[in-house]
DNA sequence: AGACTCATGCTAAAGTTTTCACACATTGCA
DNA sequence: TGCAATGTGTGAAAACTTTAGCATGAGTCT
């Protein structure tokens, strides 16, 4: 396998493999096949096979894939071998909750630095963090060495909040407010938008 | 235009299109251009107005599109030109906050029931409404008529609460539990999941 | 009115992604 | 041991998606 430029698409799906391998570990299984993968996540066998052999070959022929093994290599690359911080901007009732779950930790994130602007919140302990002046964010951030955040604020702050994360070195943004975002070259953004989601939905129902 | 099947990629960047299309028209404008648009959304221009060929000619040449009545042929292929009713499954921290978020109203939600099985949650008042017990999902959901819900319990009670929407008559489902749910034909099902979309970002990190 | 600019909708071409189908390795079993 | 069953990795084909480029209509300016 040589360095070839690997399709968005594919990284896109790695993920999920990864969930789904977990689950299925979790759920006492040793080895799995493309197959069952495949009929599990509604994917074709040969699809996953082939992403798959974008980095490598981790499968064994009439056997399949050893899970614990091939989670460990799609840890390793997603880079997720290792706990990212993440700096969390807005602490209101979605930063709250997105401050609060716990199913960021054993996924390799870790919520370090929560952020709000509003002086009823400045100080405030949530999910044992201090909620930090959103002024500081220029100064937290970097000497942190911070890489990637999220944002929970309304719509008409997410761009200027961009701008400021962007100012202090932030590489990765998941934003979850309802706008598009433009950042320079080299910082990647990723929406969530339930509505979105929902949209989707509707033109089939 | 005849009635082709539209490749759902397409319609997958329909609401995308809306949300910006709603944005320009709160900034004032009344008109705008594919180039505009594609320029705002990192998309080309030509796909913009490919996709919208697919369901009739909007724009007129040399000036472009006009917004509002962009907004409302999207709307109404969409099927959001007027009100659904959703159901959302689970109030605790995250489900909390998609309580009170306020911003599906105005581009086409309501969330109209909302369920949970902790004696402690039912019975309480949650963003105008009373958590419901959800062993009561079955009757009230198709005495409503609903058809799109929300999940947001946790990863081992998804598949579970699934089958009883689905049961219940449910054909949309928008889950937030970081696992693949497996529902029969006719039924659709979009997930939400940061970490999947941080992990996203890590691999160009 | 004529010349110019702009921006659509469309066809064709280019590019990307998915599926197919098969050689080959491994396991299980008679 | 030989044979059937299973399941990988892959090259080639098929399917799908995006981009390019142009004919055309609509406004604008002189």
């Amino acid at each position: 396998m040589t360095e070839t430029q690997i399709p968005d698409i594919v990284v896109s799906r790695l993920p999920i493999y990864l969930r789904a391998l977990t689950r299925l570990q979790q759920e006492g299984q040793h080895i799995t096949s493309s197959g069952e993968l495949g009929r599990r996540l509604g994917i074709s066998s040969a699809q996953i096979r082939k992403d798959l052999s974008h980095f490598g070959e981790f499968g064994k022929q009439g056997t399949g894939y050893q899970i614990e093994f091939l989670i460990k290599q799609l840890r390793q690359i997603l880079k997720v071998d290792h706990e990212w911080s993440v700096a969390l901007v807005g602490a209101g009732d979605l930063g709250s909750a997105l401050a609060r779950y716990n199913g960021f930790r054993n996924r390799g994130f870790r919520i370090e630095l929560i952020f709000d602007n509003d002086p009823a919140k400045i100080g405030r302990e949530l999910s044992g963090y201090i909620v930090q002046d959103a002024a500081l964010l220029g100064t937290l951030i970097p000497q942190r060495g911070i890489r990637l955040a999220m944002i929970a604020v309304p719509a008409e702050a997410a761009q200027f909040v961009a701008d400021e994360l962007v100012k202090a070195g932030i590489k990765g943004i998941l934003s979850y407010a309802p706008i598009n975002i433009n950042v320079p070259e080299g910082v990647q953004v990723q929406y969530i938008d339930p509505v979105v989601h929902l949209q989707r939905m509707t033109f089939y129902c």
